[in-house]
DNA sequence: ACAAAAGTGTTAGGCCTACACCCATGA
DNA sequence: TCATGGGTGTAGGCCTAACACTTTTGT
């Protein structure tokens, strides 16, 4: 008991930032998880996460876990939800600040911290740790609320894509079924995107078009924010 | 030293649950303030609010604060934010999950409890302690975007309300005028509002017509999720 | 008498939705 | 040659935004 040196007035809980990261390989979307390689729940999948530090916020500590776990350095890490039931820990009071992201799935293949990473889409779920199942659940829910209104997609995509990997992604996220030409009208009309290159004339009608997104037009989009009526 | 009895092997940081009160008054927005009666900050207003216990989450331990603190006993508190920053208490490290309320004005009034909680409208805000600007402000960002899609500016509203008043809470949260007209017929097409008794025919065109809401097709909406487009 | 508040309806434009056809490729 | 995938444009309906007049009350 000699390693009990942190001491209080009051019964604290321990609190942690765990990251929810969400990619995309052209057809659904995927989920990074980790193995855990320690009890509890030892062998089982969670997010990457863990302990905050006494001089990091949270925000802060996400970051840092996400890359010590994964390697990934993603810019935009964002908290939305904290889940403090009280047993949701086996072994102490643990109240967690649940973030997530939105990575190019490309962007975590290396590493050797990344052993243990592993991409998995949702109808090929391992049991997770933890309540994790249902951070998941409130993860999905809050990127379909902000899909709408941010231009968060593009976060998912790799730097050119075609307009049908791009609806595939809205689909996805969403679970609906868009009509093309709609769709392709809609983004159109945000005018953040830019053809790459140049289609032979005439050569081809069955290969897609190449888009990149126009980041001016993109970050203006997401700081005014935007309607998409879907 | 022999009062501190919960010890830890590694630091842990204090966890509380503030709640931001909003209310509404018929012509201006307004938020529940309680003067500290101890320090830090002593005297200077803030939040109410306190430390989370171990056997209860954080949305209990807001509640039950809230009502010990006013006497308020509001279904409807929510989180809406984790703030972490390391500084942000001067006497530990202390995290706070902050959550909001909207309530009506009328139901604060009476209690004991309540004789250090007053309502201050946004022009007459006094210095607030730690970092409650700041959560001040997190807080009015996530209203105003909620209320695009949910009803929620009905619980700010007396059981009888007249439609400028409704009209009035609106501009007042989202910070703009609306057309009069637009904006009568808008809430006519959602069908949530009844009218209440009858207006002695030709006999006044100067009172204004009382509504209630409709509780079921309110509950249905709200559910349901809608979509306004102010 | 005049200003201020409340109530009401119409029109034009933009956005969303539904929908059909052509071309090219690969089986 | 046939099925599949990709690209494009049009017509109708709904919602939004702009806008004017009447009544009443209080000063």
């Amino acid at each position: 008991m000699e390693d009990l040196k942190y001491c209080y007035k009051y019964p604290h809980p321990a609190v942690t930032a765990d990251c929810v990261i969400f990619g995309f390989d052209g057809v659904s979307i995927k989920v990074l998880l980790i193995q855990r390689g320690i009890e509890p729940y030892k062998d089982r999948w969670a997010f990457p996460g863990g302990f905050v530090r006494m001089d990091e916020s949270v925000e802060e500590c996400a970051k840092r876990e996400l890359f010590e776990e994964t390697g990934l350095k993603s810019a935009s890490v964002e908290q939305f939800y904290t889940f403090s039931d009280v047993n949701r820990d086996p072994r102490e009071r643990v109240i967690t600040v649940a973030h997530y992201a939105l990575v190019k799935i490309s962007e975590v293949c290396g590493g050797d911290d990344a052993a243990r990473a592993q991409w998995f889409s949702f109808d090929e779920l391992p049991p997770l740790a933890f309540d994790h199942d249902r951070i998941l659940r409130v993860a999905l829910t809050k990127i379909k609320e902000r899909i709408c209104f941010e231009p968060i997609g593009f976060e998912l995509l790799p730097e050119v894509f075609t307009m049908p990997e791009l609806q595939n992604l809205y689909e996805a996220i969403l679970g609906v079924k868009f009509d093309r030409r709609n769709f392709y009208s809609k983004m159109r009309k945000l005018e953040i995107l830019t053809q790459v290159g140049e289609r032979p004339a005439g050569t081809s009608s069955r290969i897609p078009i190449l888009y990149r997104f126009n980041p001016t037009k993109y970050a203006e989009l997401k700081n005014r924010g935007f309607r998409l009526e879907f």
